[in-house]
This record gives C-alpha cells, structure tokens and sequence, in this order.
DNA sequence: TATTGTTATACTCTATAACTATA
DNA sequence: TATAGTTATAGAGTATAACAATA
C-alpha cells in the first residue's frame, strides 16, 4: 500500500519514505516554485525530442544552430559563430571540422582577413539545412502544442526578458 | 567602419561578414524563432546566476535540489531522489556522498526495507538549507526582475505545459 | 527474479592554456 | 601587440553494464 511522505518539518523518521512503490510520491514543492527548475526541464525536454527528431539528419542542436547561421550569414567566420552562439573557439574546431568533412560546409578564403576564412554552406549543406528547418518547425509545433499562438509569443518574450540583460 | 552581413540567398562571397569588428553583426533569426532556443537561454542564464550566488554554501544546483527534496521529504531514499529529480543512480551516488561527507546529511537504516537508507538533513544541514533557500528566493525575484507577479506565474504555468506530458 | 546502492567506465559537453599565422 | 584558427587537455555532466546485499 502506498503511502504519502511526511511533510517537510516532520520528526525524522516518523513517516519515512517508501521505496519501491512505483507510486511513492516525493514532494518538490520549492523546486515547483523557480522559474529556473522550469527552464532547466522544459529547455531538456524539448532538446530530448530535437535529439530523436534531428538523428537521422546526424545533427545536434549545436550544429542545427551553426549551419543557420551560416545559411543566414554566408561568409560568416568561426570567431563570429563562437559570438553569436556563446561557443568557445576551441570547441567549435571540431563542429565545422565535421560539417566540412561532411561536404556541408565550404571554407573560403576570407577576401579582407587572411587569418580567417568565410564559411559557406554547399549545395548538400543547403538541401540539409532546408529539410532540417522543415522538421524543427514541425518540433516547434509539438513543443508548443497545447499553447495558443499568443500563448507561444507570450512564452518567447516572457524568456526573453528573463535572460536578456543589459 | 561596421559592415552589415549579408542576407540569407545572397550571392557567397558579394558580402562577406567582417570579422574582428566588435560591432559585426550576424543575424540568427530563424533560431530565434524556436523556443528551445529561449528555453535554452533562459536556464543557462539562470544557473549561471545560481552558480555564482550559491558558491559560498557550495552547493551547485544538482546539490541544492538533493537537498531541497531531503529536507521535504525526511526518510526519502536514494532511488525515490533519482525518480523525482531524473537523476541516474550511479550518479547520485557521488553527491550524496559528498553531502554525507561534509555532515549535512544523515543515512538511517530504512524501518521497512534493509537494501535501503534513509536520508535526512543533520541540524548543520537544514541551517545549510534554510540560508540556501533565502539566497534561492532572492536569485528568483533577480530572474524574474522587469516581470510581474502574474507574468511570473503566466511564465511558469507556460513552461510547464510544454513539458508537462501524460 | 527484482530492486537498492554501488563501482567502474565511457562518452559528451564545457573550459583553459598555449601555439601558428596573420593583422 | 592583438586576433583567427587550432591543438591539447582537464573538468563537469551524463550514460550503460555489472556486482553484492536484500526483497
């Protein structure tokens, strides 16, 4: 039989836990209370479906995000993928390194800087990118399923403001 | 002089991004539009804050949940903190062990079940924890500063929905 | 046979120092 | 001297397999 267990504040080992029970209910209440508990399971939840969805494009999250900003910028350095992105320059060698020896990616000469290199995406990188777009917008949908559009604009700009600061 | 990128489907290489500008911008629209990417932001941003603040108590945020769900739940065993927080067993073991270690929690033998142990907070645990909760309170009122009080619970009850599944 | 707590281990993610080539 | 890209490496975080003790 199951059994609820003690409410914080009661004597040690008056009501102890059940283990075992499949049903045993554990209280978080203070963790329910911040925003930040929240964040951490919805931002996980939705990058568990992201991982599942983008397997068979062999894309994680991190390098859905560097091919768009490469679509969206072509010629875009690493540095400026390391800035938009809040990736460390050393970790980044090893994502376009891999996206170049996928044939996704194209490294150019950069025609102002000969340090850098501008990076394109290839004729395969863009027929990629396109159809992987079409499915993170279908995630998009599942994420947000049960919220109105309104809804959805709400969450954004509610999130927006809790992490952008001056 | 700053340099604005190139548009998406503009020719590669007509406008190349310009790097080492402090002030060269890249867009990532599309990425703005998804709200992993917010959710992302958002939680990252949070337990930044979180780590700094709650450095002085060592404790990271894995750290205070453990001990939030013990101080709720006294007798809580190990298994039922793994449930509560997706936490694998292997890897609790080290955090419980460095919370027993440093004296703030207690393992009792478990009344009903002898594989089990029960945990509680010792005394210098729940003052721990009572001084780590009021740090928490003010980290919350810190995320959610420029929110109101019903933005906040608008935000929270949001963030639920999404992943919040049956 | 199933479960609790545990060890060992591997893989990913993130972070720092330092090097080279160029500005 | 400062910056772009890179290497090597260290430290978290997260994952699976397997074991002893108990149910």
């Amino acid at each position: 039989m199951p059994r609820r267990l003690a409410p914080a504040g009661s004597p040690d080992g008056a009501t102890p836990a059940t283990p075992g029970a499949a049903d045993a209910t554990v209280t978080t209440d203070f963790l329910q209370s911040l925003l930040g508990y929240h964040a951490r399971r919805a931002s996980l939840s939705i990058v568990g479906v992201f991982l599942d969805r983008m397997a068979p494009f062999g894309l994680r999250p991190v390098d859905f995000s560097v091919l768009s900003v490469i679509a969206e910028n072509p010629g875009v350095t690493s540095r400026q993928i390391c800035s938009a992105l809040d990736i460390l320059p050393p970790n980044l060698v090893g994502i376009i390194r891999s996206l170049h020896e996928r044939q996704l990616v194209l490294r150019k000469p950069h025609p102002d800087d000969g340090r850098a290199q501008g990076l394109h995406l290839s004729a395969a990188g863009q027929r990629l990118y396109r159809d992987a777009c079409a499915v993170a917008t279908q995630l998009e949908d599942h994420a947000s399923r049960g919220l109105t559009a309104a809804q959805q604009r709400t969450l954004i700009t509610l999130l927006r403001k809790v992490y952008e600061r001056a």
